[in-house]
DNA sequence: AAAAAACTTGCTTGATACGCAAGTTTGCTC
DNA sequence: GAGCAAACTTGCGTATCAAGCAAGTTTTTT
């Protein structure tokens, strides 16, 4: 590992926080979790807590923050010639495919986003700073971006739009269905904007 | 005014608290002001603010939330042969036409909503409750919504996606641009997904 | 090994939401 | 128009939370 010592306790600590919010949560429902808590199970003072997450709600949905950050991640590595659609596509299902069915916590953890309009606020707001990230994805890749630089804003919002449909519509199928199979749809249909 | 006397009262006290929260947010900024502070513009104690807002952020927004309940009527005060799209795309450029110009407050909220994430998380709340009455309003116009349930949900989203970003990227515009205008050319873009 | 930087922690302050139980206003009926 | 019930306002108390500050500790750097 690259990074010292000093920033592996950092993101050891940040993770521990994380997965004591998780677990708290599963087991006795979110608003019945407090801050203290969490950082008793993690083994830290409350303050610390303060250190690393404004609120309880940002601890929890740390894990979709990472899993957003690995699907930039994958735009970016996508082949240059790709049209932007397509690369969010790809890379949105090769994400989904890499470790969608491997976490089955998240699952649960995307049930309480629905449940507590304070969790779906959250995570918007951390959509909402990859959606700048995404939007320069896609104007490196848009020959059109310089004419209508507003269109890969559009775009990127479109997408994060479609991700976020799939994935709730998806709890509401019968067990089994694949979600890459409900995202492929999804953001088919909303590509054709783009084509 | 149909309603009675404890209605109109009610309606008065939240406007109060609505109008009080921009006016002091305007004059001293989001965080210098405390809810006490805008109860006691508005004459009416702590506590009363807490029975009708969640937080300053909502009574902050609580005009955004008005104009969307507008929206949402339009939509519905559409011609029922109006395809889904063109009625939202109608919707939305009337009630801004009707309301845009007249309120020189609305554009000093819009521009703190961006500095602010908290205001963000709360907007997007409030939209997210519209998105399903706009999901609604979709179904009842759409032909496929048989078969397709999903791509109701996705048209609205997609709608308000639109939407935001127009607003967004108005306010980096030259000044004089028409919103109306930039709202037509986004709404246009997405609207290809739709047709 | 010593100095510097970064991190943790307890303490404290300022704010906030919300339950509860008065007191007050409004709506409705006779 | 008198009175009752429901709805609303208010003050109080409790629990929760973010953030500044300063002292102590750990890691990094020189």
């Amino acid at each position: 590992m690259g990074a010292g010592l000093r920033e592996r306790k950092k993101s050891a600590t940040r993770q521990a926080l994380h997965e004591a919010a998780v677990a708290l949560s599963i087991k006795h429902g979110l608003d019945k979790v407090t801050v203290e808590a969490i950082a008793d199970a993690a083994e830290v003072s409350r303050r610390t807590f303060s250190n690393y997450f404004a609120s309880k709600e940002e601890a929890l949905l740390h894990g979709d923050q990472l899993r957003m950050r690995l699907l930039v991640d994958a735009v970016r590595d996508r082949p240059a010639a790709e049209p932007p659609w397509a690369a969010l596509t790809g890379a949105a299902l090769e994400v989904q495919q890499r470790l969608g069915a491997r976490d089955p916590r998240w699952v649960t953890q995307v049930r309480m986003v629905r449940r507590h309009p304070a969790l779906a606020a959250q995570q918007v707001s951390t959509y909402a700073s990859m959606e700048d990230e995404l939007t320069a994805q896609i104007s490196s890749r848009a020959p059109w971006s310089a004419q209508c630089p507003v269109r890969a804003r559009l775009m990127a919002a479109a997408f994060m739009a479609a991700m976020r449909v799939a994935v709730q519509d998806w709890l509401d199928r019968p067990p089994g269905t694949q979600l890459a199979d409900v995202m492929r749809e999804a953001l088919a249909e909303m590509g054709a904007a783009f084509r």
